[in-house]
DNA sequence: GAAACGCATGGGAGCGCTCCCATGCGTGTT
DNA sequence: AACACGCATGGGAGCGCTCCCATGCGTTTC
């Protein structure tokens, strides 16, 4: 019942070769005969044997998405879930196979990495990490394994694909400062990851193009958290700004909620800004303004340029490409510039 | 460079055959022997090429994920995530590599679908539906590809694994009987999902076992999005119910917020209780009491049930096995049993 | 002490493919 | 008319493993 690739030939009464020949569209075919072996597979539902086939050309048409990112980061946040179907539906579209690994524990990596990698069961890898200091990237490179970045990664060697973090952060800013806002604090997210640390600088560059002073008292290292989100406004509020830039939704949402019980009204009082645009943002009241990312798009381009690396079969050392995607502000009422009846200035 | 068996083999002076007995644990290797052979392979670092090996054994150590949902609905939930982890986390354990497939079209599914299990590529597929019209099922079977489905399935052949929806749909509404109502309203899920079917089963077993009359205004079917948790909780207040018990935590925050803008105060004017404890049903106001699923044990469960099978090639026609997983009632503010000061019972 | 057995080890065959080279045929060249 | 050449086709070799069988040796048995 197994079907090989002599069945068909025997089926279509030609040799081995030249079924194929017909599977890996060799131009030296008859179309006549092309077309009668074509038909013979069709009918028999014969696909040929992956394994075979990568024995002998080192190929095995299946890519890997690495996620070393702690657990719980990892699905709570709608990033993952996002970039993760950008990155199927592409894969798939391209007739690739897509393997998952996340690596959980820091004991389980160098098994895992192992297990993955060195089998020769993969053609390249998407990591999609912020951790700078991932031993993954080190051995990625030292193995020769072809691999695309999600996120800005500072070695010029690399690969990455990554979202205009600063210009979306500077984009907010700025749009605050168009309001007429000057007292502009930011409730950043940690600085050990690249995007924490460029809508960080998103910020000081917008504050800095308009000569308007960044003092510390306006600046508070959060990490991602409502509740850091919470304690941040608590102490920002010493400060007293008039608006605020939010490094990410859910801290806005945190922050939204310490203002409230402080008595402040968004965005009368102070305005609030965020970035992520993850789907409770339009949800809460009054609904968020922030910077929304492209993270399916982001997925989808990482497996594009990984797809065009395998292809391209680049000699090594070859320039590595890195690709930012715009971001984009969405103005919704917590910054004020829109009124509080949706779709009027009102 | 690439090293292959009868290397390890020339080095370690033994023959080709002997190294293969030592990485596969055969016992007729002599202590010496084996210890420096694998001396050798791990100083090389050494590892069998996964085609070759599955070429002859017919085993890739590959199993996939299935999940035919469409899109919006798979990355807006949190329960695919979850589920995720759980199955990656299990297969990794046990030296398992996941493959993620998404058939993201109806038109994508066939071609996808050869391409994944066609190739033999796979051990095993878990797939993760709701949905019992999906065709995958019937091809699955008919190619006698070992799987296991997360969710119940009709069909005594088939392994699954799933949630005590009906036994949590019944605590959760015995528990508003418990606080002395009786006229409790239902806004169910999509009934052509086994979930949604089960949780309003689970609702009329508890409304039946204490004689309480379910009339048909008393149920609102909807869809899971919170746009229809806020039609629903408009329509069934017709009934004037004094408490709601809805399918999903998402229509049940969209529920929250039709009964506030009513004017009604949640609990003491009407009750709620919700289905699944996603992240955000603690952080309402008020928190949602809610029934939770061990979504991660579900994957690793499903997980363990694919491997289990794996290992022992069960004769084909095989009784299945269907394993239900209890859930959890959790009680907050919502439904009016704890306090509105948490932790006490006030 | 010879036959019988057990265990550790080596080498051949073959899994299902692709690639290369050899073959055969029709066409174009001189 | 003889030759070279191109293209379509067939078959051998081999990818890196596992499995089976053959071999050789030490140990038991009567």
């Amino acid at each position: 019942m197994p079907l090989t690739l002599e069945g068909i030939a025997k089926l279509a009464g030609v040799s081995r070769s030249t079924v194929s020949r017909v599977i890996n569209d060799h131009p030296s075919v008859r179309a006549e005969v092309r077309g009668h072996v074509q038909q013979i597979i069709r009918e028999t539902n014969y696909q040929p044997h992956a394994a075979a086939r990568s024995l002998v050309t080192h190929r095995t048409h299946i890519i890997s998405v690495i996620i070393p990112e702690s657990v719980t980061k990892l699905f709570t946040d709608p990033f993952f879930p996002l970039l993760l179907y950008g990155i199927t539906a592409t894969s798939n579209a391209h007739h690739y196979d897509l393997m998952l690994s996340l690596f959980n524990g820091p004991g389980e990596e160098g098994e895992t990495y192992r297990r993955i990698i060195g089998s020769g069961n993969l053609d390249g890898v998407i990591v999609a990490s912020a951790h700078l200091t991932d031993a993954v990237f080190l051995r990625l490179l030292q193995d020769k394994i072809p691999f695309v970045v999600v996120g800005r990664y500072p070695d010029e060697s690399v690969n990455c694909v990554d979202v205009d973090n600063i210009g979306g952060a500077r984009m907010a800013v700025e749009h605050l400062i168009g309001l007429g806002h000057t007292r502009i604090a930011t409730l950043t997210g940690p600085l050990t990851m690249t995007h924490g640390a460029d809508r960080l600088s998103g910020y000081r560059l917008a504050m800095a193009a308009h000569q308007l002073p960044v003092t510390d008292d306006l600046i508070f290292h959060g990490d991602y958290t409502e509740s850091s989100g919470m304690t941040g406004a608590k102490q920002l509020l010493a400060a007293s700004p008039t608006a605020i830039f939010v490094a990410s939704d859910v801290m806005a949402i945190g922050a939204l909620k310490t203002l409230r019980e402080a008595g402040l009204r968004i965005p009368q009082d102070i305005a609030l800004v965020g970035f992520d645009d993850v789907s409770i943002a339009a949800a809460v009241e009054p609904a968020l303004t922030t910077v929304r990312q492209p993270i399916i798009r982001l997925g989808a381009t990482a497996t594009e340029l990984l797809l065009s690396l395998l292809a391209s079969r680049p000699a090594a050392g070859a320039a590595a490409q890195r690709i930012i995607l715009p971001t984009e502000l969405v103005v919704r009422q917590s910054c004020g510039a829109a009124g509080m009846i949706p779709g009027t200035s009102l």
